[in-house]
DNA sequence: CATGAATGAGGATTCATTCAT
DNA sequence: CATGAATGAATCCTCATTCAT
């Protein structure tokens, strides 16, 4: 009686004893064993499903992007506007909610430092980083566009929106006892909201007055 | 005729050595063989320098922050007033120019990383972190000070524009093709300007003028 | 089709790898690479089967341990009275017969030496000393009550006992061509008769007869 | 203007050193570092007055015979008769008094443990056993011939009182906690006269009553 | 003589990976 | 598919010994 693959099944443990693992002990204590022992598996059926470890790692970094893209849509579907989306990415990224998931936010930062040295996790890595990018530059684009301001240094803010949420993500993984909960979300919008009104109108636009910038209403906040 | 002692240099060529390769080959790349090769040395004389590998760790993390810290106070020593000050804080942490040190950075990243694992490390990293942040929030208070402003939700900028730092090295040491070079310090500079021009002035105070220093009542602070 | 566990084989190949080695080499020469060796595996499989070197020592202390206890048992079983049941741990320890252990005996006087630096196995080496000196002194002072005979300076002679047992594995060990053979235990067994020869009848009784058993006044007794 | 060499001093400086590591860490934990840093001495000049660490055991075994020699000696001197000798003897080795050298006892221990693998120094260990065995031999011997007795097992006792010397000295040090303090040397001393009181006289003196209780007659045994 | 740096040969231990069962 | 034993290459670290100063 031939058995029904549970391939793709033992492939999710795996990654997510690595995700478990590297959070809690580093890439360094992410050993095939305890990789193996946080999936609730044997080192020898790991490397039955994966050639090798970097090969878990990979797929690993797969999967945080890919759910970070989920995380962003989803929250992203329900936005009427460029403003909402923008909010919505923010939210996706740094808001501190029940759906928060620490251990992909310290994983990341693990992968991050570890992309050094793995040339193949680097150019996923990499990838995600230019994907990124892109996004943050479209939805930054949209908002200021939507509010007929001139498109100005809009790489250069985008770089430093991602650099933001890549270090509030540093200090969440290893001084959550130092920084203040939740900040960063509404410090990302503030940021936001200045960095666009201070950008004059694009041609033969009025000026906007002083808008009561985002309506924190967004559950999923603290 | 005794011997003249040259452990001083020593430790600091292993220390070099460690900071070189933990910035090209990650803290994983950094065995005790690659330190000893990068200081040209041989591995049984780190050993006779250094106790473990976890001692010249800490050592180089002691001497990163030593360095940041003198970096900030040579670029002060001629600032004129809180706000150039704040602004030789962030050229300090994000000026790309000359003095600029991408295997510091880099090995920063990697320590951040590693801080998960070893107590020891995560110990003199932590402090680190608190030193910055308490540098951060008296500066950012003297400038809102300085400038008649109110002074709130100063923990909350101090961790973003210490996030936005960390985000920025991270950056810097794993996807310096992707984001655009020297875009950071500028990118500080106007966030701090438009928050400490968003609030409002200090209670019955208009304009600006040298406020009393220690003014401990807003919340948030501590 | 799981592999059925062999650790237990395995454990018990490097113990007596261990026992054969340190017996042959003492405890300096007992590397891990000796005891692989000896047991006819590879050094990277006794760090599967056992944590550190430590581990397997230890657990040699012990196995040698009940070792000694079932042989004194498994003669003591015979044993019709007091006297031979001391006789036959005098023999058990000292006979030189076919069952003579001398891989043992030498181990033995290693692991004492070794007992000075690792507190496990001086913990468990200390324990077994005390262990044997109980026993001797159940022994001798049944046989004093056996024989009617009062009990005194009961510890000092159970100590002097385990003393010469001890001291004829040091001359078994490292001597064995320089003292006669098997001269212990006819030495040892005439020893205790004309102990407990000179010993004046107990308070009040003559000759022999089954003595109460609990007799506990004598001090040094405990 | 030459110095005045002190080639002497450092030498005893470094035996001395080596006698007290090997005492309280074992030979194990007796490293060169170690013994220089216990002298006082840099390892450098340890192996400037010694070839190697073996030679410093070797020296060290020969210095504690010399000690043990002299201790006897010193004691022997006083002595009017055989008997008085023997004594002198029985104390010099194990009287736990004020001259008492726990140092020497635990590295006499700890030495022939090493011996196993060290024939230079099984050689000057075993060299010391012989002169122990043949000095005890002559002690019965006179003692036995004194008191009109015949001479027999003289092999075999002066074996036994020399294997309980030792065993003392294993238990001394590391079993100090649990045998009774300086019991030793009365131990041996009446152990050597129920010896000597039961062999019976030399042909033509009556005989004593009192007979061995065990017939042990088989030889192999002990 | 003396110092202490330097070396190099191990030695314990770890771990990714392979493979028999 | 699954288990867990087995291997061997690294890795960290120690230490006797050498040697420049």
């Amino acid at each position: 009686m031939p058995r029904k693959p549970n391939t793709e099944l033992r492939r999710q443990q795996i990654v997510d004893g690595l995700l478990k693992t590297i959070a809690s002990q580093g890439y360094t204590g992410a050993t095939i064993q305890a990789i193996a022992s946080a999936s609730g598996l044997t080192p020898g059926l790991v490397h039955y499903h994966f050639r090798d470890k970097r090969e878990i790692l990979v797929t690993l970094v797969e999967q945080l992007t890919a759910y970070a893209s989920e995380r962003f849509h989803s929250r992203a579907a329900t936005a009427m506007n460029a403003r909402e989306r923008l909010r919505a990415y923010i939210d996706a990224r740094l808001a501190y909610g029940s759906d928060a998931n620490p251990d992909a936010v310290a994983a990341w930062v693990m992968i991050g430092a570890e992309a050094v040295r793995e040339p193949d996790v680097r150019e996923v890595y990499q990838r995600a980083v230019r994907a990124e990018i892109s996004l943050i530059r479209k939805l930054l684009r949209a908002y200021l566009v939507d509010n007929g301001k001139r498109v100005r240094k809009l790489d250069a803010f985008a770089a430093a929106l991602l650099a933001f949420v890549e270090g509030v993500f540093v200090l969440a993984s290893n001084a959550r006892e130092i920084v203040p909960t939740g900040f960063a979300a509404e410090m990302a919008s503030e940021w936001v909201e200045r960095y666009a009104a201070a950008e004059s109108p694009a041609k033969g636009t009025e000026a906007v007055g002083k808008k009561p910038i985002f309506a924190r209403k967004s559950k999923g906040e603290g």
